[in-house]
DNA sequence: CGACTTATCTCTGCCTTGAAGATAAATATC
DNA sequence: GATATTTATCTTCAAGGCAGAGATAAGTCG
């Protein structure tokens, strides 16, 4: 509990219209004023700091239409500051550049041998420092991000079980190395927070993103925040139980485990064992068959989303969101979501009588995009506290300009 | 979004002073002013227009230890205002008078025959005027609280299925009736408060309110605030599946329901398959003849504990919350809550071996404390915003005093 | 070309905080 | 017992933030 003082309420206003500017594009001050409820006064001095500091500008005036003085459009602008997202995938690191609306500016996709943490680090700063300042933006800091458990409170990677880390001090190994601030957070809450600024949660403060693959696991923004939990530890799915179908026995002894049921190991289990892949194919395998058109590799896929589905509806019902994206499997490279939202309806139907349902969405980016979610962990900080990250911002506060 | 304000400063300011007295019991001014980061002039002047208007009082200094000036304590002022909740049960509303932290003052338990919202609305009125003003107490509101899906921001009731309410304007029938300012929520998230500002759950900012018993379902508090869901619906348990046994026939199809094995009514009907009790009887005989030291009926209860800690360990998993509160009949009148707390941690230590887990506790309030816990509405809205509820607050402002 | 309309900018007043100094009330020391 | 010391609390003052009123700018309409 801290207490709040006045440069709270200018953070505060800096970040309300930057977040106002993002959901609603370019808006007039006149308009931006009445929308987050602020006096026009104050809305000319605070986007004249942030213009000269270089986050928005004033955008190509539309085609003036009726009476009185034209409106002049303030939008965000993008042309200076951008954010870098790293990614730490088996075998596979993503390095992503984004500028501030979200819009990919350079990519450098790695692939490396080793899993230990020291090389990998190497190789992404190296990725880095190639990026930083060599297409014309300022880079503000570095998102990171990867599966298991990872507390962004403290920056570490508790446990990552596919690369084999424990008590991996990310964040600052890497800012070490880089010199920039670094921000880190799993891969799933790295993707809901991509969804809820540039995709397909954009501007909704309750919703899960739900991703199914390798890995399962959930992502939540409650109340326009995400929600990590006491220890980061929050979005487990793997020892979800479901209905209607069985795996596996999981580690836990049940056979109803989420993860054991439509994790990517159980359908390639089942894709093998109705011959449709070798035993050294993979889920990747699947969908290849499935896109090409194989009604087998189609139903199986199907069946899963429908598990998705009802899984889906346990969450609905016990979390209430607005919204939820699906991401994965399920929804590239063949998308089931159609599948999933009826599971989940069915279920939902015979409870509750269709009250208090919640839309359920695609996800917006592809199975590659998680470059673009790891700086979508900085783009947040960024929006939430300008000042923090945008030095020529408090430099340019106080001084009256022209 | 909302621009802020100045005023929002000293507001929060204002409840930040409070919550912290709420929290650590009486503060001298330093000790508040370095424990929320404020400075001592500031602490200072809140505290006094805090005093003037009632709501804090300088406390009974202790035996002066040490060199310098004695500290005063500050503490909540529990002799000038308190808020009623009323509950609405099945035949039973219960009101109660309650002061600032949280004490009960007065207590009005009253049997109905009817279900009808506007005899039951007029019967609480009557119960909430005999109660304003009758014992020293200034009232600031009304809480109020009931099973179903209870929507806290518009004070409708969409659905009360035991009482058969369908859209009732509760707050707004009940404002009408009293003149007091009303709060309406769901009995489960009223619970979830109470543990929260003065129960077992007191100063814990995530945690959840397990609930079992006629209903079941959860209450959220995360990062400090109730979290509601997107149509104040979260907190739904009635079709979380549970592993290891299953109950009868759910409407929605399954057999793994939580509400359908771990509910009163499952329990009822597995003792009298048992020939425990008679067709007639109800759970409550059950607890009876546990509480009498029956082992069958024990065995029976504890079955159930057994089940609440599988759901719990999935609430665990899924939310990692620092606490899980349990009510209902699992923790009174006969406490199973140890059965909860090894079944859910035998089931964590499978899949994460003991890393980020919560703590699991018993419910600080009796069974009767329903009408307690609806008064812990009004009294979280008071703490939250204490200038929008204590007129004398904002009158006493500006004033230097003396 | 002048009147009108609307958007934006500038200026003033009020409010709130933090920091420093002044005051108060106890203990420690001679 | 008188004085110094220590710590808590109160008072004063400057800096910084927003709202609201008025001034200015940049169009359309007649």
């Amino acid at each position: 509990m801290r207490s709040a003082q006045l440069s709270d309420v200018r953070q505060q206003n800096y970040s309300t219209i930057m977040r106002e500017l993002m959901r609603s594009g370019p808006t007039a001050r006149t308009d931006l004023a009445s929308a987050i409820g602020m006096s026009t006064g104050s809305v000319t001095r605070l986007t004249g700091a942030l213009a000269r500091a270089g986050l928005v500008k004033e955008a190509a005036e539309p085609a003036p239409r009726g009476m009185g003085r034209p409106k002049v459009p303030v939008a965000i602008d993008e042309s200076t500051y951008g954010v870098i997202g790293v990614h730490f995938g088996l075998h596979r690191i993503n390095t992503c550049l984004i500028d501030l609306r979200g819009q990919l500016v350079a990519e450098l996709p790695a692939t490396e041998r080793t899993t230990n943490l020291k090389p990998l680090l190497r190789g992404a700063a190296r990725s880095v420092r190639k990026m930083i300042d060599s297409h014309g933006l300022t880079v503000l800091g570095v998102g990171a991000s990867t599966g298991g458990w990872v507390d962004s409170s403290s920056g570490q990677v508790h446990t990552q079980p596919v690369l084999g880390w424990q008590e991996a001090p990310l964040a600052e190994a890497l800012h070490d190395l880089v010199g920039l601030p670094v921000l880190v957070d799993s891969q799933v809450r790295a993707l809901a927070l991509a969804e809820h600024w540039f995709g397909a949660a954009a501007g909704v403060d309750n919703f899960i993103h739900l991703f199914v693959g390798n890995v399962v696991g959930a992502g939540f923004v409650f109340n326009g925040s995400p929600y990590r939990g006491a220890h980061s530890a929050a979005g487990g799915l793997d020892h979800l139980p479901v209905t209607g179908r069985s795996g596996q026995t999981c580690v836990c002894g049940s056979r109803r485990c989420f993860a054991m049921v439509a994790g990517d190991l159980e359908t390639a289990r089942r894709a093998r064992a109705a011959g449709l892949i070798t035993d050294d194919q993979e889920v990747y395998d699947v969908f290849a068959l499935a896109v090409a058109g194989n009604p087998q590799a189609r139903r199986l896929l199907q069946d899963r989303a429908g598990v998705v589905g009802t899984a889906t509806a346990t969450l609905i019902e016990l979390l209430d969101p607005e919204l939820v994206v699906i991401g994965g499997g399920v929804s590239a490279p063949v998308d089931h979501v159609a599948v999933v939202r009826d599971a989940a309806q069915d279920r939902l139907a015979a409870s509750r009588g269709g009250d208090a349902t919640a839309r359920i969405l695609a996800s917006a980016f592809g199975p590659h995009a998680l470059g673009i979610a790891a700086g979508a962990i900085m783009l947040d900080a960024v929006y939430r506290s300008p000042e923090a990250f945008v030095p020529a911002l408090t430099a340019t506060a106080s001084d009256p300009g022209h």
